[in-house]
DNA sequence: AGAGAATGTAATATATATATTGCGAATGTA
DNA sequence: TACATTCGCAATATATATATTACATTCTCT
């Protein structure tokens, strides 16, 4: 489950914190899926995109590297 | 959780079960997630799209109706 | 070097996605 | 009519995403 996740959110310069919260989930939560070890649920991937003013497919579609 | 799942599965003339076969899950978390009932996981996500020829976004990202 | 912020990571608890089984309704077709 | 296929829709069981709490590490700044 490689994403872009962790990218999108240095460059908009915020926080693992303030992402999740404004997300409504934990840090970790966020964490975990920046590292690629969760399977995070469409709602959450939608809510983060939006956080994040990227679509699904910029964040975690057939992400190649980072 | 709106989609379009089902009007792409339909086109590609594919059933539910064949669908849930060919993403491994069963017939009725396809039926759900089609209802707009589940909150389906990113992998489950990419792998209908990918069987769909579809991207996530086309499936998922701001679905008007259907 | 020290302090504070941001992150990595682990253990346990809870919520919920998904499986399993089964039945009923609608549809087509022999 | 009868049979098969597809789908809707339950009830219960299981797997796993996520929360909670806590501590360690890394980085930045003074």
């Amino acid at each position: 489950m490689k994403n872009n996740v962790k990218l999108a959110r240095i460059k908009r310069s915020m926080t693992q914190q303030e992402l999740a919260d404004r997300v409504g989930v934990t840090r970790q939560t966020i964490g975990l899926i920046e590292k690629g070890e969760y399977n995070p649920s469409l709602k959450l991937c939608v809510a983060i995109a939006k956080e994040l003013n990227k679509t699904l497919d910029e964040l975690f579609w057939e992400v190649e590297s980072d």
